[in-house]
DNA sequence: CCATTAAATGACTATTATTCATTTAATGGA
DNA sequence: TCCATTAAATGAATAATAGTCATTTAATGG
């Protein structure tokens, strides 16, 4: 029976095609100012039609990070080549996570606003915030496994790879987020890569051993 | 003319009423499901009124950090004390950072949401902004000059104080971020605290000299 | 051709932030 | 004491949207 299989496509074009119209309406207007009924009709469709598809706005926002793992995944795969050593990958790792955040900003910004807590977890469905949950580990285990490598093989000292990793994870967000807010404010020139790259030398510094 | 400053006094004294219900609401409700309407009501006036002492939802919000700003520099004071080394007065500031996060929940939430930019420039009028602003600053410098003296004392090695105190706020926030968020996710025990230390531990020890 | 079902619609409801014309009440001079 | 003036407060009305749901549309397959 074709026509079921055509029906299940289709859906999942349509749902595909809303969120293509939604990320250039966040893009241009932010989670608050964006409005169902402009996503609505841009998409050529109802408001109602949006909600067959998604639960709520915040569904809708968050559901676009779903792309986003997966450019973020391509991102670290391509910057963790098993053959280089722990030292290189990781700062290939830095790099990567840096191209991320100024290629992908929205993605970005999701992420970061579902790390953060800002939206409510009430609006988004479990199967969602399931998956996204799984994805954000999944980009964990690739810094984990980097530190894990850097110790078996002595280049890096015996330290915990999950705190280390999360450190990692914790300072590049950290940055972005004061970088951000310095640009934005105009407090003089802190440009966001020379400060990722200056507080990540100071921990990976750190790590090798002597 | 009595009367004139009574008059002054009297509105003071309503705006920190204001703030003072409107900081338990917050609390318990978070910015977004809080209303106007039951700050209103537990401050015993309506909701026009509050619109004669803040612009928006918003700007009675951050400008709780105000209060915040005045405890930050006090537990950022009292961790150093200029006789100490740098190194101890660093561990003391991030241990005051982080008991000022757990002890003002509220406070640390109000100013990384202004720092994450997710509060909206335009429903805050520059006042308040600018005053914010000029707080940050000065949190800064407290970091700032410690390192400056690590430096001269021959303690720390020759970095940018400015950008190595951006990199340790940076730390500091992505940390309570990152742990926050496995918290709520319930993803094993990641203790803040021992992630702090953990990571600060690895930016101090790349400072200091040998 | 029709009954059934899935998909889409958009008028309607609900919730709040924000405004503003009106009311209240204090003040100080006549 | 009374009144004009002004500041402060009020809350009904407005505006903007998210989200719902009874109704319509259109495809399907017997």
């Amino acid at each position: 029976m074709g026509t079921q299989q055509r029906k299940i496509n289709e859906k999942i074009k349509r749902r595909k095609d809303i969120l293509e119209v939604a990320k250039g309406v966040f893009i241009s207007k932010g989670l608050e100012a964006a409005t169902m009924e402009e996503i609505a009709n841009k998409a050529e469709l109802s408001k109602g039609t949006l909600y067959l598809y998604f639960k709520s706005k915040e569904e809708l926002y968050v559901s676009l990070v779903e792309e986003g793992a997966q450019l973020f995944h391509e991102f670290f795969k391509r910057a963790t080549n098993p053959v280089l050593s722990a030292t290189k990958q990781t700062l290939n790792l830095i790099e990567a996570f840096y191209s991320f955040y100024t290629e992908h900003r929205l993605y970005y910004t999701i992420l970061t606003s579902i790390q953060s807590g800002s939206i409510d977890r009430e609006k988004i469905s479990d199967a969602v915030y399931d998956r996204i949950h799984g994805m954000a580990m999944e980009l964990l285990e690739y810094i984990v496994n980097i530190i894990r490598k850097g110790i078996t093989d002595g280049e890096f000292i015996d330290v915990d790879p999950r705190e280390t990793a999360l450190s990692f994870w914790a300072l590049a967000t950290g940055v972005f987020a004061v970088s951000d807010f310095m640009q934005r404010n105009e407090l003089g020139e802190v440009k966001d890569k020379k400060l990722l790259d200056f507080a990540s030398d100071l921990m990976l510094a750190r790590l090798q051993a002597v």
